[in-house]
RNA sequence: GGGCUCAUAGUCCAGGUCGGUUAUGACGUCGCCCUUACACGGCGAAGAUCCGGGGUUCAAAUCCCCGUGGGCCCA
């Protein structure tokens, strides 16, 4: 008997032929039904080279998702997307030509940029084909593309008529010198020398004096209260006094907050608009009114008094000369100091409040804490980052930038009034280069208009990829019958972010949640449980760990490495040592190749022992599909497959498969169990190793694509299990002791067969050659 | 600074809700073995005071409290 398969090994390489397989028959193509299940699966953003091996095992887990629901029945749309909108490319691509975007004409800065995003993008695309995802890969959307930035402009355009944009201050890191904002991921720490001003402050109707000491003096005029720590003794008597502002003779109360430090400076700080992040976050909480004390131009306001024009510097020089003249300082420190300066220029940067777009949220979140409760999580424990997020949301969501690679905002502004305008939806709009669509201004007809120069935050597009992907106000049937969406695949460092904006924007578009269920995952560290980054080193790059070990063997590992929902370590050689199971499944398969299929058979004990094992594996397989958990298949079908089918059964039926001094019908039984075993357990590993069960199906059992295949169902016949424990310590017995005599393991040797397994008797001695 | 989460052999992980056998399995290590699927293998062995401290209990890896360290998000 010769088996169909004769390479000793599984070879990676075989990937390609089955990949080429799938794509000439289209396996994967989506066709509508009158039922879907929509993954709304995450669009990943190229910001660098290499790709995260992370992304790479958490979208093998999503294909995971989208293999296990076929495979009970429903029709998978599984989209895939993009995202290339934001921040990062527009870093990346200034590094790389070594340009500044401000100082770069912004139609070619985009195409720079557009250049580097289809590089990265190519290499995603690529390590997401041979991993095997069976989404729209060939006909993938991209969140810059003109359709996509139509719907984000429509959105916007349809929430600006109901009302719910607004225009308010909001700080921004501002570099005065060069005249830009930076973003947050612009700023870096430098630490420069600075005086530290011991200032003594007056208590109201007291003689008082209280300290407090502070880098920036020149702010008096915008403080708005002073922060003590709760457990200072120092001014516990103090709290919820006035204070005196010294100079500006203001006054503000004193109170508790957890952010002072008892040890630094007096321990009472100046909160002031604003000297640092911790400031904003202040004003923000304490929900105290701004005092705009630096201005565009990067000199002191109107609000500075007799300092006003003067550069913050000059200011505080001079003010310093002030304090002591009027006896309001008690000592001065020369300190270095910690401070936020652009990453670029090294300037250091000023927080400044500037008008920016507001789209309202806080009478939302009551509507998506109801939603939230709808949707099931996977796992359970991680609804509990968006319920916490929802419930310390104290502003509206700032959604413009001062940026340029992203969706425009589509306002033109007339010229005369400056009143703002939008434009008919359903279009792509540039503001900043495309003439008015308006001709006439509302308010003052005027003919003039001025395009809009600022970008949307990029959740702005992302937290709307449901309703792209469902073709929302572009085909009504397909929307109908593909929203809301089945689940949403995601990483659980964007719960507040991605997830928690999605609710809210399709809860104000369509009134209804976007999804049913979020399913969660961890995040990859590296192999000492250390965040992965390109600076530190310790970035693994996927594509050359993929090429050399396989998809399948890195979508087992993926699978088996870590529980669904907790972080997860990346480790080369764990990786490589996952090879193992899979040589194990292809020589075990191997080996049944070489029986014929036998259409039925009676089982025997032995066969109804693995059989009712079989069953048990069915219903653990199960419990994890049934919450998208894949290590817990993953976990049982190997211990199943190495440890009771391999080491146990096939050597039990071994002489008998072989038809050596058995009936052929105990023949047959053992063959027919065998395939019986070894199909289920094909179908059962299916979603997490696609590749080598599809091959393996295919030479042994089928034409037809394992992946067309629905999931095996327990058959419950007679339980057996209660035999396992005995079966494999006999075993292992019987090995032993024919190790402890120095036998050959084919020599026979006398053991008595234990009562119980008595029904397993002409299996074991012929296992075991047993006198 | 706040929230969530994790800590079990050299390494990774199970068990933890609902306290009670000898704490699961894999990787790695070591020893023996070519046995008609597999040496990318088989069999066997060694290896864990379950992060530290306290508490509840007849009994704690498991429940509670306090630390320490890692991760993520927010500030």
């Amino acid at each position: 008997m010769d088996p169909k398969i004769s390479e000793k090994a599984w070879n990676p390489d075989l990937e390609q032929q089955v990949l080429k397989k799938w794509e000439e028959t289209n396996l994967y193509d989506f066709v509508l039904a009158e039922k879907n299940y929509t993954i709304d699966t995450p669009p990943p953003y190229p910001s660098g080279r290499p790709w995260h091996i992370g992304a790479a095992s958490h979208y093998s887990q999503i294909d995971m998702i989208a293999r296990t629901a076929r495979m009970t029945g429903k029709n998978v749309y599984f989209p895939i997307g993009i995202d290339r909108n934001g921040l990062p490319v527009e870093l990346y691509t200034e590094k790389k030509h070594n340009i500044r975007m401000r100082e770069t004409e912004r139609g070619e800065f985009l195409n720079l940029c557009k250049e580097a995003l289809d590089d990265l993008e190519s290499e995603m695309i690529q390590i997401m084909k041979s991993l095997g995802i069976s989404g729209g890969i060939k006909d993938h959307y991209r969140t810059d593309s003109e359709e996509y930035r139509a719907l984000t402009q429509s959105t916007f355009i349809e929430l600006w008529k109901k009302g719910q944009i607004y225009l308010a201050n909001r700080p921004n890191n501002y570099d005065w010198v060069s005249g830009t904002t930076i973003a947050d991921a612009e700023i870096t720490y430098l630490d420069l020398p600075t005086k530290l001003v011991y200032m003594k402050f007056g208590v109201k109707d007291s003689e008082r004096k209280i300290i407090i000491a502070s880098t920036r003096p020149e702010l008096l005029c915008a403080c708005k209260t002073i922060i003590v720590n709760e457990e200072d003794e120092r001014y516990a008597d103090l709290v919820g006094k006035k204070i005196l502002v010294p100079i500006f003779d203001n006054e503000v109360e004193i109170r508790t907050h957890h952010s002072a430090q008892k040890e630094f400076g007096s321990g009472a700080v100046m909160v002031c608009s604003y000297g640092d992040q911790n400031d904003v976050a202040l004003f923000r909480e304490l929900k105290l009114e701004e005092i705009v004390a630096i201005g565009l131009d990067g000199k002191m306001t109107e609000a500075a008094g007799e300092y006003a024009g003067l550069k913050p510097k000059q200011a505080r020089a001079k003010i310093i000369e002030d304090l002591e003249q009027n006896n309001f300082v008690e000592k001065i420190e020369e300190i270095s100091h910690r401070t936020p300066v652009s990453e670029r220029s090294k300037n250091p940067i000023e927080i400044i409040p500037m008008e920016e777009y507001y789209l309202k949220q806080m009478d939302s979140v009551e509507k998506i804490k109801g939603l939230g409760k709808e949707i099931t999580f996977h796992p359970e424990m991680h609804k509990q980052i968006l319920m916490n997020w929802l419930d310390s949301i104290s502003i509206d969501w700032p959604i413009s930038r001062r940026r340029y690679y992203g969706t425009e905002i589509p306002i033109w502004y007339c010229k005369k009034c400056s009143e703002p305008h939008v434009p008919e939806p359903g279009k792509y709009y540039r503001p900043w280069k495309e003439e008015s669509p308006i001709s006439n201004c509302s308010k003052c007809n005027g003919t003039e208009f001025v395009g809009e120069e600022r970008t949307f935050d990029t959740w702005m597009d992302s937290s709307i990829s449901p309703l792209f992907v469902t073709k929302f106000q572009k085909d009504e049937e397909f929307f109908k019958k593909t929203y809301p969406t089945g689940i949403r695949p995601q990483a659980k460092d964007i719960v507040r972010t991605w997830l928690y904006y999605t609710l809210l924007r399709c809860e104000q578009l369509t009134g209804k949640k976007p999804w049913s269920e979020a399913w969660i995952m961890g995040y990859g560290l590296d192999e000492k449980g250390m965040k992965m980054s390109k600076s530190k080193g310790n970035a693994l790059d996927p594509l050359p760990v993929i090429e050399r070990i396989g998809a399948d063997t890195f979508r087992f590992w993926s699978a088996s490495e870590a529980n669904h929902g907790y972080d997860f370590r990346c480790s080369e050689q764990k990786m490589d040592s996952t090879k193992k199971f899979l040589s194990k499944l292809w020589n075990v398969s191997r080996f049944l190749s070489s029986f014929p299929l036998v259409e039925s058979a009676t089982p025997t004990d032995t066969d109804k022992w693995i059989l009712s094992e079989l069953d048990k594996l069915i219903s653990e397989c199960h419990k994890g599909y049934e919450k998208y958990n894949f290590f817990v298949p993953a976990i049982a079908i190997r211990e199943f497959t190495w440890n009771l089918f391999a080491a146990n059964y096939i050597e039990m039926v071994k002489a008998r498969a072989y038809g050596i001094g058995f009936s052929d019908e105990e023949k047959n039984a053992a063959i027919f169990t065998l395939h019986k075993v070894l199909s289920t357990i094909l179908k059962l590993l299916a979603p997490i190793t696609p590749f080598i069960t599809e091959h393996l199906w295919q030479t042994l059992y089928s034409n037809e694509s394992i992946h067309k295949q629905r999931q095996a169902q327990p058959e419950s016949p007679e339980d057996y299990t209660s035999f396992t424990k005995e079966i494999t310590e006999f075993n292992s017995k019987v090995w032993n002791e024919k190790k402890s005599k120095g036998l050959s393991l084919k020599d026979t040797i006398a053991i008595d067969i234990p009562e119980k397994l008595s029904v397993f008797s002409k299996d074991f001695a012929s296992m075991h050659n047993l006198s």
